[in-house]
DNA sequence: CAACCGATCTATACGTCGTATAGTTTGAAT
DNA sequence: ATTCAAACTATACGACGTATAGATCGGTTG
């Protein structure tokens, strides 16, 4: 709180939200530690201190992301009833959750930025997999599926949005700007879980 | 092919393939174009006439990645028969082409590195997609799907496999040289269209 | 055959970056 | 009041991407 140049007491927190901030107009890869540590208003010095280097201020910045994605796909489903409209609901506000902050999203999953064996970075990225994982336990046919079953659901479903939401976002699906198409594309992929099958039976 | 300093013929290739052999052991973040140079045994100003600087040279490796791609899902399906088989196939193939070269597959869908605008990168991706696209359009009971549903499995397929592949490598699914739980949860995934609906069906 | 010329590559320089290190300041405990 | 660890600054260093001017080559033209 305190405004000294020392010790302004959560300097780690600002320089953290700083990198969010920027992560809205410009790529993890081309954020400097030096632009965040001016616009917290410290040396450049200053973030090493805290965070041991740019790896590890992105580290905090992505273990925050995990949880905020986390949250994200529980309040999605508050009023929200019925199995599959849940799974829905869940699958879109991950979608959702990409394309409102495709850098914040990006750098969540960039491994090579991160520290990846942090400890807070992998429970923090545990999170949003135990939420979809309970989603799917939740719903009432899941009853008949064992473990292995489950989890290959799980696996598959978190794939599918999570790879729908990096292809839209490298644009590989059609213009990143089109939101119309966006809509459209992602309520045919989550809707063509029952189409697929039809692959599948030949 | 002349091993004179100057003119030495295919420095571009060179280049390519240099980098290329650095994805076997580096992310794509941490080369720099000094290496690259230094491999190909040139100076470190030359790469950029040929590429007009790193992004160009990543952007050349990414379209050959892409073309790459491309031929391995093709080359999956000789001698394999079976709309459903076929799309298995294909489905593990572009996982296996993500996880045997990790690196050479990310740099493929990493656009702040590229010139994603270029004409010759946006054409090269649609390469693989227009792979699955037929691939999904050879299976039987794809005739009765119109455009719009062809469309919407082809984005979820594509989705799925895309994002599996990402969250393997990035160790969201396990320990990524765990080679035994990739087999399993690949399978399991790629199995799992057919259980999947099960939970639609609420 | 000789002069030329565009393309290819080198050499050099510049600003920015991440990081390491030594020094300075602060708040709190003794 | 003094001490001390933590927080932050100041400085320096090597590596990087890029721009630019110069050197060198192959091929073409007269």
């Amino acid at each position: 709180m305190a405004k000294n140049q020392y010790h302004h007491g959560d300097l780690a927190e600002t320089l953290v939200k700083a990198t969010r901030d920027l992560l809205r107009s410009k790529p993890p890869t081309s954020i400097s530690l030096r632009e965040v540590a001016k616009i917290a208003g410290v040396s450049h010095g200053a973030p090493a201190h805290h965070f041991g280097g740019k790896a590890g201020l992105f580290t905090a910045v992505a273990i925050a992301g995990h949880h905020s994605l986390a949250t994200a796909l529980e309040d999605c489903l508050v009023g929200v009833s019925g199995a599959e409209k849940r799974l829905f609901e869940t699958g879109k506000a991950y979608i959702q959750f990409a394309v409102e902050q495709p850098a914040y999203f990006s750098i969540m999953f960039q491994t090579e930025l991160l520290n990846a064996e942090d400890g807070a970075y992998t429970t923090a990225r545990a999170k949003p997999k135990s939420v979809l994982r309970q989603c799917i336990k939740d719903s009432a046919s899941a009853e008949r599926l064992d473990e292995r079953q489950l989890n290959g659901v799980l696996v598959a479903l978190w794939s599918q949005v999570h790879g729908f939401a990096q292809l839209w976002l490298t644009g590989n699906l059609g213009d990143p700007n089109d939101t119309a198409l966006l809509q459209q594309l992602s309520l045919d992929m989550l809707g063509s879980l029952s189409v697929a099958p039809h692959i599948n039976c030949e």
